[in-house]
DNA sequence: TGTACATCAGTGAACGCGCGTTCACTGATGTAC
DNA sequence: TGTACATCAGTGAACGCGCGTTCACTGATGTAC
C-alpha cells in the first residue's frame, strides 16, 4: 500500500472518529505516519485531499452487491435481494455519513465534489439507480405488478435504510429491521 | 424579536447559506448587527449557540402538520395526509440538512446535542413516531390491513423523503414525487 | 569499480492568518432621596 | 426637581492558539562515464 493510500485512510479514519472539525492535517498527518509536509507532495491542499477521500474512501461493498443484482432477476429471489440489499445498505450508510457530513462544511468541497462526480457519472443517486434497474428487470420478469414504480420502490427501500443510519448516529434506539421494511414494501398495506 | 432571537436566526442563515466551516462567530455576529462580543452575554460558548440553533430553529411546519395528524385519522384522508405529509418532509429535511450536518463536526456538540434530546424526549426519531402513530389509527380505523406495521411504513416514507432532501442538495436530477412515493406504498407491489 | 551528479520521498521548523474568547469600557435607562 | 449612583445591553480592540501551508533541507537510491 502505497503512502497516498495511507494518507487516505488516515484521513478517513480520523474523520469517522474524531469528527470533521478535528480532521485537520496535523491529525491526519499523526495518523498517517507521515509529517504535515508530506501531505502536501501528494495533495494539493486539504480540499483536494478531501475530495479524494470522498471518491476513493466510500466504501464499496454495497456498489459490489448491487452489480451483481442484474443477473439475479427474474429467479425468484425478490424478497431475499431486497433484504440482502437493505442490510447492505444501513451499514453502507452509517459510514459514509460523517464523510458525506463534510460536504455541507465547505461550499468550495462541496462544488468540486459535484463537478467530479457529474463527469464520472456516478454518486450517491447510483445506488437508487441500480436497485431500481433490478426491480424493472423482475417486473419484466413478471415477479412485480406492470404498473409498479421501480425508482419509487427503490426511493422508499433505501431512504429508510439511510435513515434509519442517520437515527443511529444519534440513538441507541432500535429501527424498523431491513425484512420488516422489504414486508411491510411488498405487501399490500391498504384494505 | 429580542437580541437572543436575531442572533440565533443570523446563526441558523450563516449556516445554511455559508456552510458549516464559515459559520463563525464573527461571520453570525456580522449577520445578526451586533457584536461578536455581544454573542457571549446571550450565549456561553460556540458549542452552547449552536445547541441552541439546533434546539430552537429547526424549521417546525412539519411538527405542527403531525401534531394535528390523530384527529384526521379513520376519514378516509390516508392518501391525501400520507402525501401532504411527505411533501412538508422533504421541505423539512431540505432545511434541516446543513444545520444537523453540523453535529457530525463536533463531538462535544453531538453529545450535548443528543443529551438535551434526551431529556425532552424529542429529536429526530419525533417525526416518524408521529407518523408511525398515524397510521396505527388509521389500522384500527380498519383504513389499513391489520398486520400492517406502523413503524416500517412511516420509516419507508419518511426515509425517501430524507433521502431526496439529501440528494437535492448534490444535483438538480428529478426525485420521486410525494404522490408516486405513497401510491407505491399503499400499493401491492408483488404480482 | 569509483566518482560525481540527479532524482525523489520525506522532514522539522517556521510562517501568517483567522479563529474563539475576553477585557476594560460606554452610554442609556432606572432608582433613591 | 436635581443629583448621585446602579444596572444593563452592547462595543472595539486585543489576546493566545492552532490552523493550513511553505520553506530549505536530508538521506537514500539511481545513473553516466
Amino acid at each position: 500500500m502505497g503512502t497516498r493510500d495511507r494518507m487516505l485512510d488516515a484521513a478517513a479514519h480520523v474523520m469517522r472518529t474524531r469528527g470533521l472539525a478535528r480532521a485537520t492535517t496535523k491529525e491526519i498527518a499523526k495518523a498517517s505516519g507521515y509529517s504535515e509536509a508530506a501531505l502536501y507532495k501528494h495533495f494539493h491542499d486539504k480540499t483536494d485531499l478531501f475530495l479524494a477521500v470522498l471518491q476513493e474512501r466510500v466504501p464499496g461493498n454495497l456498489r459490489a452487491l448491487l452489480t451483481g443484482l442484474p443477473e439475479r432477476a427474474g429467479k425468484g429471489e425478490l424478497r431475499a435481494v431486497l433484504t440482502e440489499v437493505a442490510a447492505e445498505a444501513v451499514d453502507f450508510y452509517t459510514e459514509a455519513f460523517p464523510m458525506a457530513a463534510s460536504v455541507f462544511s465547505e461550499p468550495a468541497l462541496h462544488a468540486a465534489h459535484r463537478e467530479a462526480l457529474q463527469e464520472r457519472g456516478t454518486g450517491p443517486r447510483a445506488v437508487r439507480e441500480g436497485l431500481a434497474a433490478y426491480l424493472a428487470a423482475e417486473r419484466r420478469a413478471g415477479a412485480l405488478k406492470p404498473d409498479v414504480d421501480p425508482g419509487a420502490a427503490a426511493a422508499l427501500l433505501l431512504g429508510a435504510c439511510f435513515q434509519n443510519a442517520f437515527l443511529a448516529h444519534f440513538t441507541g434506539d432500535p429501527n424498523p429491521t431491513p425484512e420488516s421494511l422489504v414486508q411491510t414494501l411488498l405487501a399490500p398495506l391498504t384494505a
